[in-house]
DNA sequence: GCCTCCCGTTGAGACGGTTCAATGCTGAGC
DNA sequence: GCTCAGCATTGAACCGTCTCAACGGGAGGC
């Protein structure tokens, strides 16, 4: 009923807590008669080594953070599973913690993780948290930001390229034709959210006909989107936009859901054409299945492992960041009898 | 550049190392003068106590860990959030792991908040886990089973009554003139599966004219469902059953999609009417909106809290059910003309 | 029989904190 | 002036493990 120590499982084999010791860490060095007699006296106790005084005899933690910015959108969790795999592979355990883009929850995550002395963070990152990363690095503890860096030199980054995710966007809408587009977005600070619309913005530059109109999204859910698809189903039809480009999947679910249900309903895609962002597997089953734009996630997660890793043993290297190109995975939503 | 210890913030204050311990932990017992220039080297040094250190003296962690069956799945994020949301109140960190409904993955989570020696443990089983949550309460450690136990006394528990459900949904599409009844099950070591299986079974009992049918997808997700789907789209029509019961809501968006976008379209619910389970937020937004078994996700989370700490506190505690009634949300996948 | 060598084992010390009995100091009371 | 109480501070012991220099003993060589 108690929690033995080596203590114990040294005196119950009479060996000494070294060989015990030796037995779980390196059992080629302790003679096999020796070996066999702690192994079964570990198994008869079922004694489990205490973690916490192994790491702070270590200096070192099998373990590693990945703070969400919201754990809800299958986006993340798709990066979070691709960092598991990569880590599990070399024995790390990633812990979650969901900041549901509440700057004062990602920051006890990172305290938490900061306290705790992990091997190494990766934050989806609220808004900037240069200051936070500073404090972890001089804790020797790296971090990678999944998503561009606010403050650019503070750590490593591995992201996409949203403003060509929001090019690739929008020149997929004008060049079905539509002219008045809209963009819809999420909160602001989300830097995400501001690249994506800057690469909308020059897609419509380029084009002589093309607009833009910008709406805003509390956030970046479903039932922000609804609110929004209500808002623009309230119109005056020659006042709605032909084409809505969505921050990301979850408002674009949202918007579809709203304005395909409302009291006269719009079609989509022949009134309204519609774009998503992330390619969730939701936006494949929605209403009318959506175009989106897919971003490599699973290997994001596998990416940022590696350089957290690489970080982690030579904390003098300069921050990198590594960019993946998204592309754009076409759907009912905008191509009539697409899939 | 170092990470600094209490001795180093002593030495600069020209304190002793329990003073600065004190000043940290009790600062009610030290001067007001001794106290503020603490206070003033700890935050000239930007010192940061090490969590480990501190909880190997203690005994005690701040940290709860929670291994769930399927992150990806809304349902057991919800859960978890209303967990967080309950232990960050009280200055407690949730700390995710997703087995993915992979019993090493599982383990391997558990195992690793076991050599932590976490506060305490929640945990959706894929399967049996008696024996490591015994391993667990040996360590003192107390684990909460979210959903039904396998091994009845090992653990407390909080569930949802799955049979009451299954009979919630089966009775409604009886009551809708159905008698093809169909129960699209997942890998069936998960209890809800079964559970929920058993409540269709009994309702479909007590119906003359009811019969049902039993599909096996390999998990549960919508993958999966859209191979159930397909594979129920291939039928004659005459072979086909006249409503299914999805296992969960992710499998009836997945069957959903599946047939209503086969060669030669099902409609919904005229042809073949549907029920979900869970309540997540993408069955309101499916292509029909999907009639579901609705489980108070936040509360079991929070629950699940409340008598991990009151275990945690007390350990000769006997393990306790907490059961929460579920609910059916009508959706037009089988009432036609609701929301 | 003695000296090496080598392998296996030992046990003290370190990791970074917290705790608590002991100590030092101040000021009040007589 | 002395005693004593009471408060602030000290520092050694401890939490559970790992590491490494030192040690013991058996085998082999002479």
């Amino acid at each position: 009923m108690k929690d033995f120590r080596v203590n114990d499982v040294a005196a119950r084999a009479n060996v000494s807590v070294g060989t015990v010791s030796n037995v779980l860490n390196r059992p080629e060095m302790v003679a096999i008669a020796t070996r066999e007699r702690v192994e079964a006296v570990i198994a008869a106790m079922n004694y489990v080594p205490n973690e916490r005084a192994r790491q702070l005899r270590a200096g070192t933690s099998s373990m590693i953070g990945f703070v969400m910015l919201d754990a809800g959108n299958p986006f993340f969790m798709d990066v979070a599973r691709g960092a598991e795999n990569a880590a599990s592979a070399l024995g790390l355990t990633v812990l979650l913690g969901n900041s549901d883009d509440d700057a004062s929850r990602e920051d006890s995550y990172l305290e938490a993780f900061e306290l705790q002395r992990v091997r190494g963070v990766l934050v989806s990152p609220t808004r900037d948290i240069g200051a936070r990363v500073r404090s972890l690095r001089e804790r020797r503890i790296p971090s990678i930001l999944i998503g561009r860096a606010h403050s650019p030199a503070a750590a490593s980054s591995v992201s996409v390229d949203d403003v060509a995710g929001g090019l690739l966007a929008a020149e997929h809408l004008i060049g079905l034709g539509r002219t008045r587009l809209s963009f819809v977005a999420g909160p602001l600070h989300i830097r995400q959210v501001t690249d994506r619309l800057a690469g909308a913005q020059s897609a419509v530059a380029r084009s002589s006909a093309a607009t833009l109109e910008l709406f805003g999204a509390t956030s970046l859910s479903i039932q922000a989107g609804r609110v929004i698809g209500r808002q623009i189903a309230g119109r005056r039809p020659r006042d709605r936009p032909d084409a809505i480009f969505a921050a990301n999947d979850l408002l674009a679910i949202g918007i579809l859901e709203a304005i395909t249900l409302s009291e006269v309903p719009i079609r989509v895609p022949d009134d309204i054409a519609i774009v998503g962002y992330d390619d969730i597997e939701y936006a494949r089953s929605a209403v009318v299945p959506i175009t989106s734009i897919r971003q490599p996630s699973a290997e994001i997660g596998a990416t940022a492992i590696r350089l957290l890793l690489e970080e982690a043993s030579d904390l003098s290297l300069e921050p990198r960041d590594v960019t993946f190109q998204p592309c754009l995975i076409e759907r009912a939503s905008t191509v009539q009898g697409s899939a």
